[in-house]
DNA sequence: TCAGATAACCTAACGTCGTTAAGTAACGTG
DNA sequence: CACGTTACTTAACGACGTTAGGTTATCTGA
């Protein structure tokens, strides 16, 4: 609070003129954050496919955890408080998963997946899980001074490696 | 340090006679919990297929975050200095990470791997990271408060779900 | 056996942090 | 022009991690 009072050349005790705490402030930080992750992976729209989508998306995804580490940390590393429901202003047609489970449920349509996946949440939270992984990984690099011989693909290889699998282990027809 | 200090019966200053600081202590206990894991991990030894071994270990990965999410936040979520090289104590012997590489190995030796995947390490990484990546959705639950319409499915579901995915993903014939 | 070192622990205090109380200056509205 | 609201200030509180300095118990060696 004090230091960010010092960088906009306030005090610490304004800031609470404008947020009820700490939190409230790292809330709505936050949510501009999860905005701008959704409109990353929204651009993907513009693909035909929704598999192409769904495989775009996780490449971005991990892209940009890795470009945006201290925010990606901050959105779903940091522990805070639960925020009221109130505070829960994030619209679903700017949030990364609400696309993505769309695109689950396009592809399923389609009939794209083996005869095994009918829940499409389900699928949406593998399809998720999957990078959501890789990107925490990479950006809890330094962590891993605790397994020094740990050696780290490159976050864009891997990106690419955990699409793909996860498409086959999911997809009735392995096109790539 | 005084909250500890208080439930041992000490005063906060005695610790600093075992501890040089705060991160000392929380990287010791961490260690702990490290070590909690890989041993875990390590009951998988027992059965005879690596391949069996692995999809063991990702569903108990999971269930050990679900189990002690707090250790688990603790280990890879809590940001901290990274400990200096000296500190780290860790034997690759009772390291999970180091297991599965090994059952990697021991599987591609065995031919059970698709010939696209030649990488053992890309490997281990694929599999620890989709299953890191459901741990983490699970243990930082309450966070997604944030996505109130996020229907998350049980952590044995899909735990589940995602060994087999992934293991259809990789795998040369499907067994399961 | 006893001096001296070492270890384990204490109290007191410092600086930093998030936060609150109380006050002041500027501004828009009747 | 009075008046309430808004934006901001200084001063201070309590909790935190940490340090300095002192006290007591325990162990060691001549």
């Amino acid at each position: 609070m004090r230091r960010i009072a010092d960088q906009i050349g306030y005090t610490a005790t304004a800031i609470y003129h404008h947020f009820a705490d700490k939190d409230a402030l790292l809330n709505e930080l936050c949510l501009n954050d999860f905005r701008a992750l959704g409109e990353a992976l929204r651009q993907m729209e513009q693909l035909p496919d929704p598999i192409d989508r769904i495989r775009a998306m996780g490449v971005n995804y991990i892209k940009f955890a890795v470009n945006h580490p201290e925010q990606f940390r901050f959105m779903f590393l940091v522990e805070r408080p639960i925020p009221g429901p109130d505070v829960i202003t994030i619209d679903p047609a700017e949030d990364g998963y609400a696309f993505l489970l769309a695109n689950v449920h396009e592809a399923m349509e389609r009939g794209a997946f083996l005869p095994a996946f009918t829940d499409a949440e389900l699928l949406a939270q593998i399809f998720w899980g999957s990078v959501h992984g890789l990107a925490v990984i990479h950006v809890t690099k330094p962590r891993d001074g605790i397994h020094p011989w740990l050696d780290l693909r490159e976050p864009g290889e891997s990106a690419e490696a955990m699409v793909d699998v996860v498409c086959r282990g999911v997809l009735k027809s392995t096109s790539a």
